[in-house]
DNA sequence: AGCACGCCGACT
DNA sequence: GTCGGCGTGCTC
């Protein structure tokens, strides 16, 4: 095996193959399949996997490898068929799947530099040029970009005077620590002790200090011996040259839990309704056969213990276990019982950890120190290589879905790796996703039921108000009557609020009241939104940023004012109405910080606020006793977004925002604001009824043609020129029109719902099919021609089987 | 994606 | 004549 099939680091077209190259002797053996590693790829060097070995190579003279980037390959057997499948399923390019794969250390970054060619000196440059090149020294393109002498440069590497230098460096690097070790036999240390100087007391006495402290050869911190001897780096040297001590930088984790301790928890006794749940999953992971469940339970119903002691049946039989939960709640709460029942077992990945920590807990995964891995969406490609089981918690949240090539949901990984391993994969929610739900009722998943709350606890009820008739009393504040009332009556008895903000929809844009104009981004065709951390008008799409206008730009009307509301405006009412209430607001600004989202949540917990306010992030997770009130400011905003899962998604917020509510002993209230309360969505919220709203929407969703249904792919072109992404959106449906068969419904193109991004017209179209077999190679197709026809032009086309977001 | 190569217009 | 603009095509 003397050649490497690679996969180069170029997210192209054309490059979007494997290439090449011989290995050296020297690795010969150590280099396999999965390995980074590398390689030339015409004048630079670039990172590249290796995907085979073998004995000849398709081309005649082949470039070596340069070297490998890793000891053990990163990617195994498993993963790398996952990356090929991942690579068809979402039409993405292959290295773009390995490297979703990977925690985000493990890409390369590249760096140039230039180098004086061996043998010649700087007097031989341009005189401008001379400073650089001073003492052999490498120099960084950069720099000689900025000083704005590339040109001159060009002319000197092509008389060969200087040398330009690729070089692939890790993103990700081993975090190690100083750390000094006796090197003396113990039975010699006295000996050793008497030979030194007299007056070298402080060096007998870190002598003394290293055998008490690091008895059986364990190492000290070369940081923590000069602090607790209270001595130099110099006394310690003087050891280190004396061979009585040793110094080793010894690779360490970075501890994201560092100073967080987990107390020990243990299997609860299950309910008769949890046993009956549990029974077919620690079958199917007795037999080791793939089967998906859903387990459909109520908020309270105590899906978690149930997720717990399956991993504990898997853990029993020496497999692994990996856990998703949504992004947003991976709390510490969540972490904590997890980290609480498996101890050290527990690796967790979430995007609250810097890239080196995620490298750390990746390493821990890889070498199997750890048997349970607790993660957002990219940890159901943790490297285990025994699986036992494999979770999704919230399967309906669609931030398991990622929005950015590849374009994957963890749900169809997640079944993907259950048959590969032979192992169970259970979907957990109080709300299944419909495509869930219809496959649980067609038998394709099980179906397990928990619909008693532990506690047998009432769900709370729940007030459904129509602001528009608060609007008519006269109630012009974002408060209705009702809300308001129960507020007050919290605040009296000392029970907590939590009080929702939907915000999606309903940033702080800026109207004028006169005329109804809305400050627009000038690249985009989206309101711009207030932001109060710059006091500016920012666009979330490009970045765009400008003044508050103070007088309206189209008829200079003074009355130009915030509209919609942000949390900071409800606080600010709040205060007003309320001034004696202490209140916690949690929103993008308040939580930025690494650790504030917890900090607030734990305040909160402790009873020092009355209120929590907040968007999206507050709807999970939160589970405190005290609380006894949820008010949703405004129920309705996304109903109106254009999307055909918008009743879908209301109806699983409310649900989820409900579940706050009287968790515990006391009983909780709802209150929903609402300028819709007819609507199918709110009302059966209201009422806690999932099988209903089901019903309902699959109605609408078969009249639609809408998933599940229908399968669904959206094409989206985009251009600088207008007229141009017509033209091509309109040629390209007419090929996939003639590619397809005709039960198949292909609507568009038509402008995309954000008609402009970044200067760039959009234009969509949707493909609507129940069976396709000849979809995948259309698209192919259409990637292929269209995109190396056109994307020299300035196009670019982007496919999204199953999307999640319609815009 | 880079980068080289190559073919045309504007300059010392 | 040559410098440098960008369109074209290749990278084992």
């Amino acid at each position: 095996m003397n050649v490497a099939s690679v996969i180069v680091d170029v997210p192209a077209m054309q490059t979007d193959r494997t290439y090449d190259y011989s290995i050296p002797d020297e690795w010969k053996g150590s280099i396999v399949p999965g390995m980074r590693v590398v390689v030339p790829f015409g004048p630079r060097k670039i990172q590249g996997f290796v995907i085979e070995l073998k004995e000849k190579g398709e081309v005649s003279k082949l470039k070596s490898i340069v070297e490998p980037m890793d000891l053990i390959p990163v990617l195994n057997k498993e993963l790398l068929a996952l990356g090929s499948w991942l690579t068809e399923k979402t039409l993405c390019f292959k290295i773009s799947a390995f490297q979703a794969m990977l925690p985000a250390a493990m890409k390369a970054k590249y760096e140039k530099f230039l180098r004086l060619e061996e043998g010649r000196n700087p007097g031989e440059l341009h005189l401008s040029l001379q400073r650089f090149f001073q003492d052999g020294k490498e120099v960084s393109w950069n720099a000689i970009e900025e000083s704005g002498m590339l040109t001159l440069v060009h002319k000197e590497v092509k008389n060969g005077s200087v040398e330009v230098i690729y070089r692939v460096k890790a993103k990700g690097n081993k975090k190690t620590v100083r750390k000094l070790y006796l090197n003396v036999p113990i039975d010699q240390v006295d000996e050793v002790k008497d030979g030194l100087p007299p007056q070298a007391s402080k060096q007998k006495q870190i002598i003394e200090y290293m055998l008490d402290a690091a008895p059986g050869g364990d190492g000290i911190l070369a940081s923590a011996l000069t602090e607790v001897m209270a001595t130099t780096s110099s006394t310690i040297k003087s050891l280190v040259h004396k061979g009585i001590l040793v110094e080793k930088n010894v690779e360490v984790y970075r501890d994201p839990f560092e100073n967080k301790t987990f107390e020990k928890t243990f299997p609860l006794s299950l309910t008769s309704q949890q046993e009956e749940a549990i029974r077919p999953i620690l079958s199917t992971i007795d037999q080791e056969e793939h089967h998906t469940f859903l387990l459909y339970g109520v908020t309270g119903s105590g899906k978690t213990e149930i997720y717990l002691q399956s991993i504990q049946r898997v853990l029993e039989e020496g497999k692994e276990a990996i856990v998703l939960v949504p992004e947003i709640s991976l709390t510490p709460q969540m972490v904590h019982r997890f980290k609480g029942r498996f101890g050290d077992d527990v690796a967790v990945l979430h995007s609250g950890l810097s890239v080196g920590e995620k490298y750390d807990e990746w390493r821990k995964i890889q070498r199997k120190e750890v048997k349970v891995v607790v993660g957002a969406r990219s940890a159901v490609f943790a490297p285990f290589e025994n699986i036992g089981i494999i979770i999704i918690d919230e399967e309906h949240e669609t931030s398991y879905k990622q929005e950015e090539n590849p374009r994957y949901h963890a749900r169809d990984v997640a079944i993907y790796r259950g048959e590969f391993h032979q192992c169970p994969v259970i979907l957990g929610s109080a709300t299944p996703s419909l495509e869930s739900f219809a496959r649980s009722s067609k038998g394709v998943y099980g179906l397990l039921t928990l619909d008693k709350r532990m506690n047998d606890g009432p769900l709370p009820s729940v007030d459904i108000v129509d602001m528009r008739e608060e609007l008519r009393k006269g109630n012009r504040s974002m408060f209705s009557t009702n809300l308001f009332e129960k507020l007050q009556g919290r605040l009296e008895k000392g029970e907590q609020t939590v009080l929702f903000l939907n915000r999606r929809g309903h940033s702080s844009f800026i109207m004028c009241r006169d005329c109804g104009f809305v400050l627009q981004c000038p690249n985009c065709d989206i309101s711009l939104t207030y932001h109060r951390f710059s006091n500016g008008m920012k666009c979330h799409y490009c970045g765009y940023e400008e003044g508050v206008p103070s007088t309206c730009p189209e008829c200079t009307s003074e009355h130009i004012r915030y509209f919609g509301t942000g949390t900071q405006k409800v606080e600010e009412e709040l205060t007003k109405l309320l001034p004696d209430a202490r209140i916690i607001r949690m929103d993008v600004d308040t939580t930025s910080r690494k650790g504030s989202h917890e900090k607030l949540l734990t305040a909160f917990g402790e009873g020092k606020a009355d209120i929590l306010l907040g968007t999206q992030m507050i709807a999970k997770g939160l589970d405190f006793p005290n609380i006894t009130l949820v008010g949703v400011l405004s129920a309705d905003t996304m109903l109106h977004l254009p999307d055909f899962r918008a009743a879908e998604k209301t109806f699983q917020l409310l649900t989820q925002v409900s579940g706050r509510a009287g968790r515990h002993t006391l009983p909780g209230e709802v209150v929903i604001q609402t300028y819709t309360p007819e609507h199918y969505s709110i009302e059966l919220a209201s009422n806690h009824d999932y099988n209903r709203f089901y019903q309902q929407e699959m109605m609408m969703r078969k009249m639609g043609s809408y998933p599940p249904f229908y399968y669904i792919t959206l094409i989206t072109l985009s251009h600088e020129d207008l007229m141009k992404v017509v033209d091509i959106s309109e040629k390209m449906t007419a090929f996939i029109r003639s590619k397809l068969s005709d039960t198949t419904i292909i609507l568009g193109p038509v402008a995309s719902p954000i008609p402009r991004i970044k200067n760039r017209y959009r234009y969509q179209c949707l493909i609507k099919y129940k069976r396709e077999p000849n979809l995948g190679s259309t698209l192919k197709t259409v990637l292929d021609q269209f995109q190396q026809q056109y994307a020299s032009q300035g196009l670019t086309i982007s496919i999204d089987v199953n999307p999640y977001m319609m815009m």
